[in-house]
DNA sequence: ACTTTTTGGGTAATCGATTAACCAACAAAG
DNA sequence: CTTTGTTGGTTAATCGATTACCCAAAAAGT
């Protein structure tokens, strides 16, 4: 049950194993005869190239890998697939490294897709900081939804900024004046984005910011239940909740519900990513759209245009947002 | 800046390449004096094994491939991630592969893992029968969560059949008489099975099968929607539905509010599967837990004592289930 | 008719590891 | 003093491709 070399294939087909190479490879030259007759023995015995003795070779390995905070987060996992949508077609295989937030393991990764291969990295890191042991000096790196502010690696990212700042003014414009952020406490730069959106809105509208009415979580939805509950119970007045995050939002939702607080009479909400939950909680949670899908697509197609050398791509992208109005907001 | 090679680490440390590679992999002899000096130089220069010519030489890969429909369902991506936290420590990696239940697209997935040489499959197909091209001949192969009824295959599931049982006991026990059952239109082995334990507890307590009572959809929140919309149009009675997943019971939800009918006064709904949105919706749904973690861990760790021929562990798995209840039952 | 070019394809080195086969040196045993 | 074993290595083949270099035969040019 050895498999079928090219060796066989070439022995089998009465010509040398460079030939049979060639003609896989449409380089070189050959007869179209010799092309045809090898193309049937390849088809007849199954041949498939060892793509390990390939990579061996050529130092290419038509494999990437992704670095991923959580692919259980939906947001995370639509990338995630658009990335594979964009890559599968055109060769590439992936590799999944699920991060848990953790240093450690982002480093082990790199070290062992370094290792293994892979002919690029995406990050969808939930580091500030890209770790210096990463792979970027010797292979090609995209990020996505983080700028780890190292010039050297081209950023795709949505414009948390406008996000911030249409979110926020929409809840001005339906007459709310007291809103409540809830944004990630660590200072990744997406959300530092969406808190200077908030408050350029507020500023525009002259709304003095009023830092009881910032609050800093973990990111997790039952935090920001905690986060506004504790808001109640402290007796903090607030008409409006800008959660930096679908699931902060679904959080805060829950903290209301309890209270018997009316949404969106009493307080509106509007959350960020809008993930499938923002469109099925109770009520519908008003949010602000990021192209998941555009989002993994360009940085997939970014990379790949990198490993190819077709264009040193160095400008980064900034994809727009939108704010898709559900029933947490009039 | 071409790489450090085994070679130069053997010159550099004046031996052969064959004494740094046993040293490397604790095999064969070599004095502990050498080894100290070579362990440094390999130190020294970051010397890293390219595993690529490691795959080429033994034909191991450290590598696993998982086909998984649709990555984007919390209740794969939380399989997917066991299997990563099981795998990784273990020295594997893990290329995925999203089908999207597109059986040709699984059929290339198989033949490009098995060309990138994964050392072995974990299915999650959305596919009755494992398609014959699938490398099962050639590579171990495990199954989660669909039984493909090939006799060859480990599977690791979770019981089915109870779940629909005591979800629809637990219906019956608050009263409902009339349970819709909302399930996969394909006949699937999960689905099969819950709908076997579905009219097995109606039979239990004397409840008659009623035909208009069991829906067929596509597994789809809006279907779901739709399918109880026509439901409650068509004027048939019921009170109380069983969603055979967790997303069909928000769709139906959904229609239930939409008709201002109250959960669980008078209709009580429990899904299956336990995710997140499950805990989040409005009411929180009560549902079946499957253990998601246990699934994939177990599967990965079959699949890789199945490589490393520990043990030819050719028993099924079939894990419990148990009922978690919240707010749309009593 | 003789040179030059093109076409088709072979030879063998190479990528970076692992590993079977072999061996020198020294120790222990008889 | 020879035999046998053990220790600590070395050499070279091998995994399955790719590719630089070479070459014979045919075609084209002069």
């Amino acid at each position: 049950m050895s498999n079928i070399t090219i060796k066989k294939i070439a022995e089998l087909a009465g010509v040398s194993s460079a030939t049979v190479s060639r003609i896989l490879n449409n380089t070189g030259r050959y007869s179209e005869e010799t092309k045809e007759r090898v193309l049937e023995i390849i088809r007849d015995y199954n041949y498939r190239t060892n793509v390990v003795a390939k990579s061996l070779r050529t130092n290419k390995s038509k494999t990437i890998g992704v670095i991923v905070p959580d692919i259980t987060n939906e947001f995370f996992a639509n990338i995630v697939l658009a990335i594979e949508n964009y890559s599968v077609p055109n060769g590439y295989s992936i590799f999944i490294c699920n991060t848990s937030e953790d240093h450690e393991k982002e480093k082990m990764f790199v070290r062992d897709l370094e290792a293994k291969g892979v002919d690029g990295i995406i990050y969808l890191s939930g580091n500030k900081q890209i770790p210096e042991q990463t792979t970027s000096k010797h292979l090609p790196t995209v990020c996505i939804d983080r700028n780890p502010g190292n010039k050297e690696i081209v950023v795709v990212e949505s414009d948390n900024f406008s996000g911030g700042f249409i979110a926020t003014e929409e809840l001005i414009q339906q007459g709310c004046k007291r809103i409540v952020i809830i944004k990630d406490e660590r200072d990744v730069s997406p959300m530092a984005e969406r808190y200077r959106g908030y408050r350029e809105a507020l500023q525009k509208h002259g709304i003095p910011l009023d830092e009881n009415l910032v609050v800093n979580v973990k990111v997790d939805v039952h935090e920001a239940t905690k986060a506004v509950q504790h808001l109640i119970s402290r007796g903090t007045a607030f008409d409006a909740i800008f959660a930096c995050t679908d699931w902060l939002a679904i959080g805060a939702i829950n903290a209301l519900h309890q209270h018997q607080i009316l949404i969106p009479d009493e307080v509106k909400i509007i959350g960020f990513d809008n993930i499938s939950v923002a469109q099925h909680s109770y009520p519908p949670l008003t949010t602000v759209e990021q192209d998941k899908t555009k989002l993994g697509e360009i940085a997939a197609q970014i990379l790949l245009d990198m490993i190819d050398q077709k264009k040193p791509q160095k400008q980064n992208i900034v994809l727009p947002v939108s704010l898709v109005k559900r029933n947490t907001t009039l």
